[in-house]
DNA sequence: CTGTTAGCGCCTTCAC
DNA sequence: GTGAAGGCGCTAACAG
């Protein structure tokens, strides 16, 4: 069955292979009759057209690349469910790439998809002013939103990242909160933990406290023992700001392990909104999200895009809200 | 650059179409001196070979398609994972998915990437016995290897559930527990749940207990509450063997809500080993499955197969190692 | 409304 | 070691 073509069905059917490829392509352009029997036909040998046949005829593969750090992270795994129900629904395939926050797994990422004819991407990068990758996109006009990364120049959907935490901080400082630290992936790897950080400064800054000395770990490892030597430092942090729930969750850990009480002791905030964070113990306070979404939207501004025969415009960016989701990983300062 | 091909590439390089394509695939067919030439214009015009074309050509795309349930569960994220990292190896892309446990979108799935033109397929079903998708794939005689699913009559790498959940059994009644209670997602949806299953009815046998009647909860939601319940039932037991790990995290959760401790009031014991247990607290006791192993040897498995131009045997199937991984919320019974 | 036909870009025999 | 040419399956003019 994987050597049925149109030339087959059309032979079966009595007619020409245009009759048949019109009866699937433009079902209105074909007399009912004809179009019934050439779908009977077809159905009955199990034909199905061929993708890259058609691909290279009309230029246009269905298939959407997707670059993304790492699926592990369930911020990105709700986010490419979103990217994939809404390509399904428009019709498109995708063909998701991992880069596990390397910048040269970036530029493989994206050459293989180029090779791959993919009609569009979307990309989640380190950093969209030093990309290669990016500028290589450009070069080859080819289509692409960027998901979480917030840049003038390119269009993306995301969130404010840096308002949120610069409110995060403020939520703690109301709290009582005075020693409040912070926690982040590897900077150097992600705009969106720089950002983070910008924003936990400025509000620091707008509550007049000092920022204790930050603690960067790699995003891929556990990392719990540099967090429990974190901690132990003294005047330990009463709130740890974390750029991720994942890191949140290993906070949560660290202190335990630790003797601290969470949110008595520490009090423990993330970023991300994974919906897991909802169902621990204590339940994740968290700066929530809309993953399935940024998912979503970015898909939709690519598709409009690639309708029209253009490529997105950065000033089509899409800023979506966040919202902070109360959980019981924090708390009031002790008194 | 997007209409960049092997004739331009060609002509700039003074050679034929017929010694670019060679100087790419049979580097040593070509003399040297030509094909350092080829190589720099190839480098210079940022020539990328179309992949629809030699797709159509030669009759392979090298791409998997890969059906999954979901990838909100990390277990199939982080099988995922090794699944596309194995591909990438071996030149492979991976097309993945979906089905959310819908049986109907198994077939959707299926028909999907056939018409796309994968090479072969690496699935998740609800229950080979009775799939309809895996019927498709053997009339069509496309590879296909099935993962975490367990058939004699298809190629499968998995693990035996049901040996380990007896085990765990056994475990929990050393631990002196005696009312052992189950919870599983769906077990329509689910060969590995009813295994599972199989294996705790066997285990409770194997000890002379009874077993209390089984929690059944949909895979998708989060049904915490159904848990609460459960739980506020009397007698309440005194181990609860999860059929997953989210379903551990989920039922600490509603014993935590109901003022009950974990492990001293309840012990509990997930199934998957997704990385995540080990960082909550308290840390997850699971029966540990090599998920990313799992997808590594899958692709494996289906990559030999298309190597040597067959499809994977039934009896070239895998069963790798399991492991109970010891964590803080399992513990002896209340004496 | 339907048929004929030219190529999309590549690989691969077959000559040389 | 290299070149010429056919055809993979399909769609889109263009005729009729």
């Amino acid at each position: 069955m994987p050597s049925m073509n149109i030339q087959i069905v059309a032979r079966r059917a009595g007619v020409s292979v245009a009759t048949v490829s019109r009866a699937f392509n433009f079902p209105d352009k074909v007399a009912p009759a004809t179009r019934a029997l050439v779908e009977r036909v077809a159905a009955e040998l199990g034909y199905v057209a061929n993708a890259s046949a058609r691909t290279l005829r009309t230029q246009r593969s269905r298939v959407l690349g997707v670059v993304l750090p790492t699926l592990l992270n369930p911020t990105f795994a709700e986010c490419l469910q979103g990217i994939a129900q809404t390509a399904a629904a428009g019709g498109y395939a995708i063909v998701p790439v991992t880069t596990d926050y390397q910048l040269a797994e970036e530029e493989r990422a994206v050459n293989q998809l180029l090779a791959g004819n993919v009609d569009g991407m979307i990309l989640v990068v380190s950093n969209p002013t030093t990309s290669q990758a990016l500028e290589r996109l450009r070069a080859n006009a080819v289509p692409y939103v960027l998901a979480y990364n917030k840049h003038g120049l390119h269009p993306c959907v995301s969130v404010d990242s840096e308002g949120a935490s610069a409110d995060v901080v403020a939520r703690l400082v109301r709290l009582g909160h005075r020693r409040i630290a912070m926690v982040t992936g590897t900077m150097a790897a992600s705009d969106r933990a720089q950002q983070r950080y910008r924003g936990y400064l400025q509000g620091m800054d707008a509550a007049g406290l000092t920022a204790p000395p930050v603690l960067e770990v790699p995003f891929v490892e556990t990392a719990v023992d540099a967090l429990r030597h974190y901690l132990a430092e003294t005047p330990r942090p009463t709130a740890l700001f974390c750029s991720n729930d994942l890191l949140a969750i290993r906070s949560i850990r660290a202190a335990s392990l630790d003797g601290l009480r969470v949110p008595q002791d520490l009090a423990v905030v993330g970023f991300d909104g994974i919906a897991l964070g909802q169902d621990l113990t204590p339940a994740l306070s968290t700066v929530m999200q809309p993953n399935h979404d940024i998912g979503r939207h970015s898909v939709e501004l690519l598709l409009k895009a690639l309708a029209d025969g253009v490529v997105p415009r950065a000033d089509a960016s899409l800023l979506l809200p966040h919202a902070f989701r109360e959980g019981e990983s924090c708390a009031a300062a002790p008194t």
